[in-house]
Formats: structure tokens, sequence, C-alpha cells
DNA sequence: CCGGATCCGAATCGATACTG
DNA sequence: CAGTATCGATTCGGATCCGG
């Protein structure tokens, strides 16, 4: 029964012991942009099975990481607590050390609003900030990500109803920006704004495409040093 | 064969693909301290199967996080490469964090010399360092911290042979300290310095009481926020 | 001794189905 | 919506064995 634990009196261990489990982490990315309903987890997480999900919940809580807060109307949301939100800098920084790893996306890989928008926080310089607002499409996620004072404040836009709605934060963004996963490669500078225009790898679909070059300066993580 | 995967095009996915299995993060932890063998990572884990240390060496190799080197006179060792190291400051942050989790220790809990020289560095305070040589025994594990223009060395010491031998890194420390477990409360400050040898939790061997004052400051982890 | 590989039972995970 | 239940597929843990 203690085949869990690693049987080490250490602050890492036990950190494993918390949060290694299997999608843990994922779960904690999620709920990192804001509470989420068990569904929407479900959903966020695509291909997590339903009773690890529920598994991973009740652990977490038992941890002290997240909590359940039932809704007014009906319902519930899990959300983190201050101790589960003590993680953000690391899966921030985590986030940044595995997208030097990123390769080409493999068959079948998705994107979420949720992991996108941990992505942008991830990517998000405060130093190089350049202010504007920023309407990013990758595959069928749409966001609007806002720069202003150094500070960065993502929107997730619900993308099935073209027109109509008001659920857009605020009048129109500096720029649309459509891509597929190669907007990783604008982010770690792999290849240049103007370049990945031309090639065809990202659509400045609307606004100034200079835009662009500020969004690859506010957003950037550094390729990895050599390896081997 | 995808089932190692997440399926998700997302930078901290790839991490947690690449250091989420169990054991991997520990296996790093112990190769942050310095390079080390076959061997000495199975006794460093203790609990850690053999086929299992064997294929996380393999994993980690193919990631390029760990390379295998041959040594000049036989044998070989493992250690990071350039991109694993940059896991330092993920695994002194979630040490950190997972030290404010960490109770009392189950039974048949051990400390080894890798996970308290890490201890050491993640609860390193550079801004109130005090300097000093501080040697620390905790069960059967003896280091020595040296302390000096707000850096920090540790030192393994070779505790079965008392008497003899000249490795210890150079002349008298400023004190030495032998303590259990407890010294986790004298870390996180639920207990005073000064209370904790009252309490027989610390012990001062050698050198003044008031050193452990300055071990104190100098190496501490805040207790965590309320969390619920 | 070092550096693993192999084998097997136990525990976990993944996929699907089902329920209050 | 918010989960349980079930069951086959994997992985992990523990022990043993092997080549240098």
């Amino acid at each position: 029964m203690a085949s869990r634990t690693y049987g080490q009196y250490c602050g890492l261990t036990r950190a494993v012991e918390l949060v290694g489990e299997r999608w843990a982490l994922l779960i904690i990315r999620d709920l990192l942009v804001g509470p989420r309903r068990y569904t929407d987890l479900n959903q966020g997480l695509a291909r997590i099975p339903t009773n690890i999900l529920s598994a991973r919940l009740k652990e977490l809580q038992e941890a002290g990481i997240v909590r359940r807060v039932p809704l007014l109307n009906c319902g519930l949301v899990y959300e983190l607590t201050p101790y589960g939100r003590e993680l953000e800098p690391i899966v921030l920084a985590l986030g940044r050390w595995g997208f030097q790893a990123m390769g080409a996306p493999k068959e079948g890989d998705v994107v979420t609003p949720d992991s996108l928008t941990m992505a942008l926080r991830t990517a998000f310089r405060t130093d190089a900030a350049e202010p504007g607002d920023y309407e990013l499409h990758v595959g069928d996620v749409a966001l609007r990500a806002t720069v202003r004072d150094g500070e960065l404040r993502v929107a997730q836009l619900a993308p099935p109803a073209p027109p109509a709605s008001g659920e857009r934060p605020a009048g129109e963004p500096d720029v649309v920006i459509a891509a597929g996963p190669g907007i990783r490669e604008v982010i770690s500078g792999e290849i240049g704004p103007r370049c990945a225009i031309e090639d065809g790898i990202v659509h400045v679909i609307a606004g100034d495409a200079a835009m662009l070059e500020r969004f690859a300066a506010t957003f950037h993580i550094e390729p990895a040093l050599a390896s081997r």
C-alpha cells in the first residue's frame, strides 16, 4: 500500500508524490487558467479516462491542492487552492523547458484553449512586451491576448458562432493572426515573422503585418542549448 | 504504442512526457549533484527497481537529457547534458514546494546524501546567507556546507570511517550540527534554533550554538499559505 | 563488484459502458 | 452533469540471473 511513495524524506520526492502521477500536472495547468467543471476538464484533456480524472481530482483535493466549489445555480467547479496556485511558476517553467523539445506535432495531437492560454503565458516576456491586442487562432482555438502596462491577459473566444455575440473582450483587436502548429517556430525564432507569412505558416487575417513582429517579440522562447 | 503520450501539442505536455515517468525526476535530482555511476544511482534511489532505473536512463538519453560518459580507468558515469541541467531551477522550485507538504517522516523513509545536498540548495537563501562553514549530520548522512561570497558549496563526507582520512574539504567547520528529520522544522521556522536545541531536536556537537541561528537564517523555506 | 537483462505477480492505466 | 463500474492492456516492483 506504500507503493505510491518513494521512501525518501525529501521535498522533491514529496512533490512528485503529490503531482507526479499521470495527468496531474495537466489538470493543474487547466485549473491555472481558471476554475473548471468536471466536464470542462474531461474535454480539455481529451484523452484522459474519466476514472483517472476522478481519481486525480480526489487525490489533489486530499493534498490540499484543489478544492471543489459548488456553484450557485447548480453544478460545481474545481479550483486551485492557494497552495495549488503556488505551482504556477513551476508549471510555466516546465512548459518553457518542454517547449524546447517540441518537434512537429504527432498525428492526432490537439491544441486546446487552456493549453494555448498557458502556452502564451509561458512565452510572455514582460521585459520585451509590446503593448497591443492580439487575436490568435490556432486550429479551431481562438484567443485574445491583451498586453498593457507590461501585463498579459488572455481571453478565450468561442469559435463556432462566427457572427453576432458580444462576448468579445472589447472592440477590435489590433491584429488577427491565424496559424497552425507552425506558430511554434515563430515563438522560438527559428523563423522570422516575415518569412512565416511568406511561407504561409501564419496568416495575418486583419491588421498590419508589422503587428506580427510585435507579437513575436512579446511571445518568445529561446531554443535549447545544444544538448549533446 | 502512443500510450505514453498525451496527444496534446503543448510544452508542458512534452515536459511531462520526458520527465514525468516514475523516478525520472529523482534520477535527475541525484545527477544535479554530480555525475553518478549506475550503482550510485541504484543505491541513492534505494527502492528503485533495477529494470526501471535502466529503462529511465535509456529514455533520458534518447531525450538528450542525460548522457553516458565512459570513465578513463574503467566503468562509466551518467551525467546531465546542458539541456538536462536546465531543469535545475525547476527541480529546486518543486523541492521547495514539496517541502511545505512534508509532514513527519513515514516509517522507513530515508535521507540520502544526494537528496540532502539538493535540499540544502533548495533551502539556501542568497539574500540572507550568513557566511560560514556548516557541518550537518542527518541520520548517517554527513555534509559540509560552505557559504562564502553569497554562494553555497556542499560536499558530502564519508561517515563510516570515523578517524583518519583527509577528504574533508579543509580545516575545521565553524559548527557541527546533528539532527534527525526534525531539522525540517528548523528550516521552516516552525521552531526556533534555541528551542530546537532545548527540545533535543538538533544537537550542536561542536562550535557555537549561535551558529545554528546563522544556519537557520541561511537555509529557510517559508511554510505554505493556508491551503483550504 | 559493475552494469545491466530477464521473468513474473501486483498494481495502475485506458477504454467503454453505465448510473443517480 | 458528475461521476462509478468493469475489464483487458501496460507498467511497476521484487527477485533472480548473467556477462565482463
